[in-house]
DNA sequence: ATCACTATACCGACTAGTCGGTTTCTTGAA
DNA sequence: TTCAAGAAACCGACTAGTCGGTATAGTGAT
């Protein structure tokens, strides 16, 4: 079969939709737009998916397949997966922080199933976080940091970065943190 | 005189732009909804805002003069201010953070002076974090840590709170941190 | 002939902003 | 005391434009 390397139509709607979103927000994301950026016609775009909701249905899968790869990856090594957590959420470049940018966006125009998908990613990986991490507390204040460091990133957009998400500041407070006794 | 304690048409359409930013979203906030919000027509809105841009204005003085109390606030108790920082992120009813997350759904939206008027506001918070706290790290941590949870009430709308908000974990959270050595 | 589209036209719902008109309150001259 | 004139506050119908969605005729490759 030999899966092409060009991404095909249907992953370039998602991709187009993914990325108006982020740099331009829930209102630039009409169906002319998305279908402009990813280089078919409107017709093509409906071709695919008979509705917007099919579109933004096809973006949550893609988010639930993204977080449950960083899932696996956290349970792979229990001992790092707290720092991977905090400074995972620094690199807004990864299709997984892009992708949950996205649905956030959708779910600050408060679109109940967007905030009802973050809900349950939240509570994966609070749950992987408490089986690597074991105190209760720890896992709060390492969810709370991420979200954090997520939070001012999604502000400025893709824009440049405000002092607060330096990853040599992060690595500090992590350090600081891990001098935290139980 | 006797200035009347009913808030002026002026200031209920701010409030009823305001809350219905913060618990539907940007894309509900239409000028119709918000005088009906205001128990006004759409003529009256449009009499003392011209445009809705002109809204948007007043709703970004309102948050200008409310972190500007909450400055004098934290600038009064040096030795508090970053209790106080942590523990007002929680306190999603407050004029502050209610006026917050309606701008918050705004740079949300994408829209550049609601992103604009956020950074300068925790610029800010940041410096008078430091002038309280003295430590850099330790205020990214406090500030970050407010953000998160922050962040976390901002999804929910003015719905239940989610575990990671609950005001006695956040407790214990800040006692830990007080516990770091510098 | 089927698949994966292009291109264009269209509809109904909705939205920001406009505009003529109405009500209510105040003021100041006859 | 009355009344005309203004001004402030507000109403609601209308316009122009946008958006999601539908429909349809056509194209080029397999």
């Amino acid at each position: 079969m030999l899966m092409g390397h060009a991404p095909s139509t249907v992953q370039r709607l998602v991709d187009a939709y993914q990325d108006i979103l982020v740099s331009d927000g829930e209102r630039t994301a009409t169906l002319d737009a998305i279908a402009l950026r990813a280089g078919v016609s409107k017709g093509g775009l409906t071709y695919h998916f008979k509705s917007k909701d099919e579109l933004t249905a096809a973006l949550f899968d893609r988010l639930r397949a993204l977080v449950d790869e960083d899932l696996a990856v956290m349970r792979a090594e229990p001992a790092q997966a707290a720092t991977y957590y905090v400074k995972s959420s620094l690199d807004v470049e990864s299709p997984l922080e892009r992708c949950n940018m996205a649905v956030t966006r959708l779910a600050q125009g408060v679109h109940p199933d967007a905030n009802e998908l973050l809900a349950e990613c939240r509570t994966q990986w609070f749950t992987v976080l408490m089986d690597a991490v074991g105190n209760e507390d720890m896992v709060h204040l390492v969810m709370l940091l991420g979200d954090g460091i997520y939070f001012n990133a999604s502000l400025t957009g893709t824009g440049a970065m405000p002092e607060e998400t330096d990853p040599a500041t992060i690595d500090r407070i992590i350090g600081l943190i891990g001098t935290i006794d139980f």
